[in-house]
RNA sequence: CGGGAUGUAGCACAGCUUGGUAGUGCGCUUGGUUCGGGACCAAGAGGUCGUGGGUUCGAAUCCCAUCAUCCCGACCA
C-alpha cells in the first residue's frame, strides 16, 4: 500500500513553529479571517459561535449575580477623556482619534473607546445621588479599539470583542468584594466552559490598569512557556469617582464619593482556547464551549439506509440536547474525519452498513483519538458522560502543564533556567518596582501576579538581597 | 515603532539572477466510478503577478515608494 501521509490541508507542526501553528489553526478552522485593515480581523461563523458560548455562560452568571447589560457610545469626547490622569497617561499612546465629522472638522475630537471607564462615569454621576441609587451594577457588551503596534489574531487585535462590568458601590467592603467575586466567575469559566485551569492572583503596582488602585488578573499558561493574561478585574477605590464628581448622600446625611469597580474578559480567550488545548490536527474544544459538539459522519453514504440512519441518530442527539451537525455532504470519510479534527469537535459519531447492522455506532473522541463502539440504546448517555469525560480530560491535562511548569526560584541564575523552560517562575520578591523592571531587561519577563496562595519559602529577594515579603510569578508574556 | 523575511489563481509554490505571449500541484465546476482515516478517471473554469509611481519599444522580472502578513525586540486584554 502506498503511503498516503501527505495531508491536503496539513498545518505547521507545534514543534516545528509554535507561532506559525497557532495562524494556520486560526485560518485552517476557520475561526477568523484578516480584514485589510492591520489589527482588525473578521470573526468567522464557527469562531464567533465560540465567542457566542461564552458570552451566554457570562451573561447567565452576570445577571444571576444582580448585574445589567446597558450599551454605552462608541465615542469618547478628548476633553472627557482626559480628566482622569493616570487613565489618560495610560491609553493616549494606543488611541483611535476621529477628527472630521461631515465635511467639518471636529472642535472637541472623539476618541474612539479603547476602554469605557470614564463613559461610565459620566452617567454614574447624573443618576447616582442617593446611597439608595447603590450598588449599580451595569455590563456592556461591545468591541473596544487600541491602536497596537503589532496583532496577533485574537491576542492582540486593534479591535477586540469584550464585556466590560463596571459598577458602583456605597461601601468600600462591597466595592473590593465585587472584584474579587467577578474574578472568582472568571476562574469558574475557566474550569466549566474552557477547561483552562487559571492562576489568579493580584498584579504589581508597575502591571496594574491605569487608574486603578488595584487590579486582578486570571492567567493562562500556553504550551509555548509563554503566561497569557486572559481577564482582569480592577478596583478603583474613589479616584475615577472623585475626578467625575460622581456623589451620592449616605444615610446619615453624608456627601460621599462611591466606591468603583470594572472587570472584563474578551475574544484573547479564543486564543487562549487555541493554545492550551490545540494539537497537531488542529483545534481541539473543550465540549461545553463547543459550538458543535457531536458530528455525525456516515461512512458509504450511498448504500440504501446510511443517511437515514445517521439522519435518526443526529435527530435522537440533538432531541437530548446536544449541539450536533450531521455531515451528509459528499466527501470521504477520511476528508470528514480530518477535516472536523480540524475544527476540534470533541465527538464524533461514524456510522456505516456494518454499524447499522450490529445495531450500534462508533464514537470518535477528538483529545485522546480513542474510538469506542456503543450499543444505539446507551447512545445519549454514553454521549453525555463522554462529554464530562473529555472535558475534565482536557483540564487535567492542562492542569498538569501547569503544574509541570510553576519552579520556585531563589537566585537570578535560577529564575533564568526557570524562564528557559517556560512557565512561571515562582519567587519571593522585596516588592520594589526596581527589582521587577531589573528582571524584565535580564529575562524580558514579566510579573504576571502575586497569586492567592502565598505561601513563603524564603525571605530574600534574588535580585536585591533585601528582606522579601511577597510571593510572585514571572513569566514571559503574550 | 526598530531589525529580518515574504507577497504570482481559493491555497502552497515555480518563474525574477540574464526584461520578450503566466506555469505546476492541491482545491473548485461538470459527468462517472468510489466511500471504516484526507479516493480515482475524464473534461473544464479560474490570474490587471499586493498597490502606486518610475526606467524601457516592452516589466511578474530592474528602481523608488507604499500597504499587508509572519518572525524577533519596546507597549497592552
Amino acid at each position: 500500500m502506498e503511503n498516503k501521509t501527505i495531508k491536503n490541508n496539513a498545518i505547521t507542526r507545534q514543534e516545528d513553529d509554535f507561532a506559525q501553528w497557532y495562524t494556520d489553526v486560526c485560518m485552517k478552522a476557520e475561526l477568523m479571517d484578516y480584514s485589510s485593515v492591520k489589527g482588525f480581523i473578521i470573526y468567522r461563523p464557527y469562531g464567533y459561535a465560540i465567542w457566542e458560548q461564552i458570552q451566554s455562560y457570562l451573561d447567565k452568571r452576570f445577571k444571576e449575580t444582580g448585574h445589567e447589560n446597558c450599551y454605552m457610545p462608541l465615542v469618547i469626547p478628548e476633553s472627557l477623556f482626559n480628566k482622569e490622569k493616570e487613565h489618560v497617561e495610560g491609553f493616549a499612546p494606543e488611541t483611535l482619534i476621529c477628527t472630521i465629522g461631515g465635511k467639518n472638522e471636529l472642535e472637541d475630537r472623539l476618541i474612539v473607546r479603547p476602554t469605557s471607564e470614564v463613559l461610565f462615569c459620566e452617567h454614574y454621576a447624573k443618576i447616582i445621588s442617593s446611597y439608595r441609587d447603590l450598588p449599580k451594577k451595569y455590563n456592556q457588551w461591545c468591541s473596544v479599539v487600541r491602536w497596537e503596534k503589532t496583532t496577533r489574531p485574537f491576542l492582540r487585535g486593534s479591535e477586540f470583542l469584550w464585556q466590560e462590568g463596571h459598577t458602583m458601590h456605597a461601601s468600600e467592603v462591597e466595592a473590593r468584594t465585587e472584584t474579587l467575586s467577578m474574578l472568582e466567575i472568571y476562574d469558574e469559566l475557566g474550569k466549566d466552559l474552557l477547561a483552562i485551569p487559571f492562576t489568579k492572583g493580584r498584579k504589581t503596582d508597575k502591571e496594574k490598569f491605569a487608574g486603578a488602585e488595584e487590579t486582578y488578573s486570571i492567567e493562562a499558561l500556553m504550551p509555548d512557556g509563554k503566561a497569557l493574561q486572559s481577564g482582569t478585574t480592577h478596583y478603583f477605590g474613589q479616584g475615577f469617582a472623585k475626578a467625575f464628581g460622581v456623589q451620592f448622600q449616605s444615610k446619615e446625611g453624608r456627601l460621599e464619593h462611591p466606591y468603583q469597580t470594572s472587570w472584563g474578559v474578551s475574544t484573547r480567550l479564543l486564543g487562549s482556547i487555541i493554545m492550551v488545548h490545540g494539537d497537531d490536527n488542529g483545534l481541539v474544544l473543550p465540549p461545553y464551549v463547543a459550538p458543535i459538539q457531536v458530528v455525525v459522519v456516515p461512512v458509504a453514504q450511498q448504500k440504501p439506509g446510511v443517511i437515514p440512519a445517521a439522519r435518526a441518530i443526529a435527530d435522537k442527539l440533538k432531541e437530548a440536547g446536544f449541539r450536533v451537525v450531521l455531515d451528509d455532504s459528499d466527501k470521504t470519510p477520511g476528508w470528514k474525519f480530518a477535516d472536523w479534527e480540524m475544527k476540534g469537535v470533541p465527538l464524533r459519531v461514524e456510522i456505516g452498513p456494518r454499524d447499522i447492522e450490529n445495531g450500534h455506532v462508533v464514537l470518535g473522541k477528538r483529545n485522546t483519538g480513542e474510538k469506542i463502539i456503543v450499543k444505539n440504546d446507551e447512545l445519549v448517555e454514553k454521549v453525555e458522560s463522554l462529554l464530562r469525560v473529555i472535558h475534565k480530560e482536557m483540564y487535567q491535562k492542562a492542569h498538569r502543564y501547569l503544574l509541570d511548569h510553576v519552579t520556585e526560584v531563589h537566585t537570578l541564575e535560577e529564575l533564568k533556567a526557570a524562564l528557559d523552560k517556560g512557565g512561571y517562575a515562582k519567587m519571593m520578591w522585596c516588592g520594589d518596582e526596581a527589582c521587577e523592571t531589573k528582571i524584565k531587561e535580564l529575562t524580558n519577563a514579566t510579573a504576571r501576579c502575586m497569586p492567592f496562595n502565598q505561601e513563603p519559602f524564603g525571605d530574600v529577594c534574588p535580585i536585591c538581597g533585601k528582606k522579601a515579603t511577597k510571593v510572585v510569578l514571572f513569566a514571559k508574556a503574550y
